[in-house]
DNA sequence: GTAGGGTTAG
């Protein structure tokens, strides 16, 4: 009995052991599983909070993040890497500060933070974050090496790298694109060749400093290179698109076709295959690009038209394309049809508009866009000058200040401009003040600089400018002052300027040779006038344009030579103008030749139908000669025609009387 | 679910 009763209590001993170990392993399970629905519960709501914030709404997301009842350490990264991303560093940081426990995660979000943010101030912290840090990973060493990349501290960004216990291929990245953003090609290309693997990012950031250094066939001779090794070929895509560019930007549309075709696949297409070395959007963009800089509209328009997927970027650079070449009917046809125009669209519009004359059509999109911002008014406000409503663009650039837009150096220019076109000294060197106190001046605005005080008669001011601009100087500089000499009768030193431009190696344009013919003109240099514009044609590959034309049959007539004038207009390979037969008949009247000047008047009568100038010079000549009966004549054509007498010769450069 | 390097426009 003993034996059997103390083996019934073990037995009972047991299963009671047994039933409390299974009651306690089930409470144990039910903890857990409560644990990690609470975790999986946690895991949803970060997932949602870094969804909220990749949509840039930092407020929905900040209120989200108050309102949750736990937060581990994902949370607090999460919502401090908003912050960051929007360089609101002293939110950011003071989160840092009140979480309970940060991880490497978020000593690196910090550090990023800091150095994205340009400025000494904020690298020393990021610094300081950096060697408070308990533990350091790649990751922040290559944090700290971009940041003083981006400050342009090469050399700072150098010692780290070489202090690094272990480099992976993202800090040789960092360091390449660093000397790339420093304009420093050659010790990218060294660091390129001396890493010990590249990735597509290495060969992609490579290929952009090529192209952006005009080293095109390099670039190509790179990206085929590391192209054929094949086995992550497909993210090289975007070196592809980066050279495209660069080949749209140099003007050769048909290598950067031939690269775009040998992209492969087309996930905008039909046969798209995911993950495979294909086009993206931006190569479609990119080639597209090509085609409008070219002037290629159709060829644009075709690819546009096979894309399956267009992003905003697609859609506005069509209706650019539209724009440039002033079809603004097709760039209406598109911007209508266009999912969600954003600011570039309607500024888009809004020069188009402009640049076509339809300057109200410009206001309109200007009054109605959603949202404007610094190119919607500098966009008005030049589209204002360019249609020589120089009141109205000051009107504008004094309301833009008024809603606290600052002019940049685009609205700037524009105003200059302005002031050139109003011959306002007074506010053009207002302008000049502000220029000096909130830019500092680029190339583009000191030509406006030169071009205002030219046109306001400032011409010593102008060339001060103009000398002090560092060489070599570019084509537009040289017109600039070329055309400020030429226009105020400062004919020698226009002259003299040219052939220091020539000497300089200076390629003229068809507007330099405008001035030079000009200066001839009223310098009385008749066979330099001709050699010139022979020269034009014959050693610069120009074209003549119709001003071109006009300004020498200016000169052969005053100086007389009213026939060779007229072999000249019969020669040109269109239709003359009103400025070349206003000079010709001009010409005719100082040197009394009637035959001429019917001719000429006739063909003004034609294509001014409603102007008197004609008539009347018609019928003073004929009156100063005594032909009587022929002034009478034009006297009832213009009562027949209805013509009133006007004030002024619009079409007769007011230098002939 | 959070951190580092590369592409297209006025």
């Amino acid at each position: 009995m003993g034996r059997l009763n103390v083996a019934a209590l073990a037995f009972r001993s047991m299963a009671l052991r047994r039933c409390i170990f299974s009651t306690f392993r089930s409470a144990s399970t039910l903890k857990s599983k409560a644990a990690s629905s609470k975790a999986t519960d946690l895991y949803t709501l970060n997932k949602k909070l870094s969804d909220i914030l990749r949509t840039g709404k930092l407020n929905e997301a900040k209120s989200m993040f108050d309102k949750m009842q736990q937060r581990n350490t994902v949370t607090w990264n999460s919502m401090i890497n908003g912050y960051v991303k929007r360089r609101e560093i002293t939110k950011a940081r003071k989160l840092f500060d009140e979480m309970p426990e940060r991880d490497i995660v978020s000593w690196n979000l910090m550090i990023s933070g800091y150095a994205s943010c340009l400025g000494y101030k904020f690298l020393e912290e990021a610094k300081n974050l950096f060697d408070q840090m308990p533990r350091r990973d790649f990751v922040s060493w290559n944090t700290m090496i971009s940041g003083y990349a981006k400050n342009g501290r090469m050399d700072e960004a150098v010692r780290l790298f070489e202090s690094m216990p272990e480099r992976n291929v993202v800090s040789w990245n960092a360091m390449i694109t660093g000397f790339l953003h420093n304009g420093d090609m050659l010790s990218a290309t060294e660091y390129f060749e001396r890493m010990p693997e590249r990735d597509s990012t290495s060969v992609s950031a490579f290929v952009s400093g090529l192209v952006q250094n005009g080293q095109l066939d390099e670039a190509a001779r790179v990206l085929t290179e590391y192209g054929s090794r094949g086995n992550r070929r497909k993210d090289l895509v975007q070196a592809y698109n980066t050279l495209i560019a660069g080949y749209g930007q140099e003007g050769r549309v048909d290598d950067a076709r031939r690269l775009f075709d040998q992209i492969p696949f087309n996930c905008n297409h039909r046969d798209g295959r995911n993950g495979e070395f294909e086009k993206n959007v931006v190569s479609w963009n990119s080639m597209i690009m090509c085609y409008v800089k070219a002037g290629d509209i159709f060829s644009a328009r075709e690819l546009f038209d096979q894309m399956n997927e267009r992003d905003i970027i697609s859609w506005n650079t069509m209706i650019n394309g539209y724009v440039q070449i002033s079809d603004m009917e097709e760039a209406l046809n598109l911007f209508n049809m266009m999912p969600k125009p954003d600011n570039m669209s309607w500024n888009s519009m809004i020069s188009g508009f402009a640049q076509v004359g339809r300057l109200e059509l410009a206001c309109d999109y200007f009054e109605r866009m959603p949202q404007k911002n610094l190119v919607s008014w500098n966009s008005i406000i030049a589209g204002y000058e360019k249609n020589k409503d120089y009141k109205g663009a000051i009107k504008l650039f004094i309301q833009m200040q008024a809603e606290g837009e600052k002019p940049d150096r685009h609205t700037l220019s524009a105003v200059l401009s302005v002031c050139a076109g109003l011959v306002d000294l007074h506010l053009g060197m207002q302008i000049h003040q502000l220029v000096s106190k909130t830019v500092i001046p680029d190339v583009p605005i000191k030509n406006s600089l030169i071009t205002m005080y030219s046109r306001c008669g400032a011409i010593i001011e102008s060339r001060i400018i103009f000398d002090e601009m560092k060489s070599p100087k570019v084509v537009v500089t040289w017109n600039a002052m070329i055309g400020g000499y030429a226009s105020h009768g400062f004919a020698m030193e226009a002259l003299e300027l040219f052939e220091l431009m020539k000497r300089n190696k200076v390629q003229p344009t068809y507007i330099t040779f405008i001035s030079v013919l000009s200066a001839c003109t009223h310098a009385g240099l008749v066979d330099e006038g001709r050699a010139y514009f022979k020269d034009m044609v014959s050693e610069y590959g120009i074209e003549p344009r119709v001003e071109h034309y006009a300004s020498l049959v200016d000169n052969l007539g005053r100086h007389g030579k009213l026939e060779e004038a007229m072999d000249l207009i019969k020669s040109m390979p269109f239709d003359p103008d009103k400025a070349v037969w206003g000079a010709l008949l001009g010409a005719c009247r100082v040197h009394n030749n009637v035959e001429l000047a019917q001719v000429a008047a006739e063909a003004l009568m034609r294509l001014e139908p409603e102007s008197s100038a004609p008539y009347v010079l018609l019928y003073n000549m004929y009156a100063d000669v005594g032909l009587w009966d022929a002034a009478v004549e034009v006297r009832e054509m213009m009562e027949r025609n209805n013509i009133r007498k006007q004030a002024a010769y619009s079409w007769i450069d007011s230098s002939h009387y």
